[in-house]
DNA sequence: CGACGAAAAACTGTCAACAGTTTTCTCTTT
DNA sequence: AAAGAGAAAACTGTTGACAGTTTTTCGTCG
């Protein structure tokens, strides 16, 4: 990510349609528009005072980066992620993060190894006073500090779809707080590996905390199903 | 990939901005249009006999893969990627790659096991006779099903796409022809790894044999350049 | 002969309208 | 009262046209 990037997105969102396509992605994500139900492109188009075509033209990019599904004649639909895909994710995403953690044990300069552990000090402090107010920012935030210093930005944009995607899974209230100081422990772990410029230690590290939160998702899910459907992996 | 993923994969392909999509790919990728250039919405219009509606939408599908560039007012521009994004690409499909072997050996059934023996001795009798022509397409063959075969359906849809954004890669002529013997040995690791059951080998060979084709193109890239330019990696 | 600038052509962005399909509603029949 | 057929409404798919921007062309000046 450089200037000519940031130019880019600027001239990106000037157009109708791309400006169209974030918001449209923003309110799918929010949950506005109802999973799994088809997206009216009327309705978008009366809301954003634009023509269908632009409209249309932002569903196809969203359909693209795979938050929607084309069905002909009938529509755009919300793709609402099964269980199993969910878990399909998280094995990208498991294996995706870990080799960030590798990449980031390699490169990373003593000033992104001071930010991350100025991340994992905000975190340790909101987490003590119980703050997941102000916790649940600053995780995010740390991820997403980690995918960007990895060096690698086609590996930080195929994350970042994943987690989009995970966006849209039914059951994804059900691993939101997921202890606070269990997930900081791992945090400390991660940091200390990159920070022992230990590539092997700190692929581990961070590819076992996706590894816990997919562990998380699935006992929740049995859970909520009252151990109903026994799940694989 | 089962019954209704074709189902859903021909009810899209009935759509005529489906079928655009299919086909300006298959015209991108197979370099007829010159890379880097802008993309002539009217030309692709009459070309396939539509309005220029379909078109734009197919190509802000195509936006959405990376397959292509928006530029508002200027138009869209097939991306070409550098030799950075390029080992960008590759370090991700390693990962990826890996991870699929991982999987191969932890869950193929015998028949999976059976054809990619098969796969393996119909590569080897091709590369003994330097029967190129039919080496190719085995080898592309061999590949896909790995991904296919995985049980990540998530995981090569991603795969796919880097292939994908590969082929846009302006030096990738070079890597092309990259040893039928070498390959045919890192083939045969892979399958023996896969058929021993040990997922640990399995991952490292499939993730090495990426890796040396990454190694391969930057070789490659470097001869090409007359030494001029040392590359980080 | 090359460079600069204005006019013209080409192209993209957007819209409104029409055709065809799907969905919903209503009325009839059992 | 429930089920089914037919009509009406709603919605998607596609087109052609117009407005605004960019690129090219051409003529002029240094």
């Amino acid at each position: 990510m450089n200037a000519a990037d940031d130019v880019l997105t600027i001239l990106r969102t000037r157009s109708l349609s791309g400006v169209l396509e974030r918001e449209i992605e923003k309110a799918i994500l929010a949950g506005e528009i109802p999973a799994g139900k088809r997206v009216n492109e009327n309705l978008l188009a009366t809301r954003f005072g634009t023509s269908r075509g632009p409209v249309r033209e932002a569903l196809r990019a969203l359909e693209g980066l795979g938050l929607v599904e084309l069905i002909p004649n009938r529509g755009v639909f919300i793709r609402q992620p099964e269980l199993e895909e969910a878990i399909e994710i998280y094995d990208v995403r498991t294996v995706l993060f870990g080799h960030a953690g590798k990449l980031l044990a390699e490169r990373a300069t003593e000033t992104v190894i001071a930010r991350l552990r100025d991340y994992l000090e905000q975190m340790e402090a909101a987490a003590r006073s119980r703050d997941f107010d102000s916790y649940y920012p600053l995780n995010l935030a740390f991820h997403e500090f980690i995918i960007d210093s990895c060096g690698n930005a086609t590996l930080a944009a195929q994350y970042r779809g994943l987690v989009k995607k995970l966006h849209l899974f039914r059951a994804r209230s059900l691993v939101q707080g997921g202890g606070l100081e269990v997930s900081n422990s791992e945090h400390r772990e991660m940091v200390d590996a990159v920070a022992a410029r230990d590539p092997e230690r700190a692929q581990r590290a961070h590819a076992e905390h996706v590894a816990r939160a997919k562990a998380r998702l699935i006992a929740a899910c049995r859970k909520a199903a009252g151990e109903a459907q026994p799940q694989p992996n």
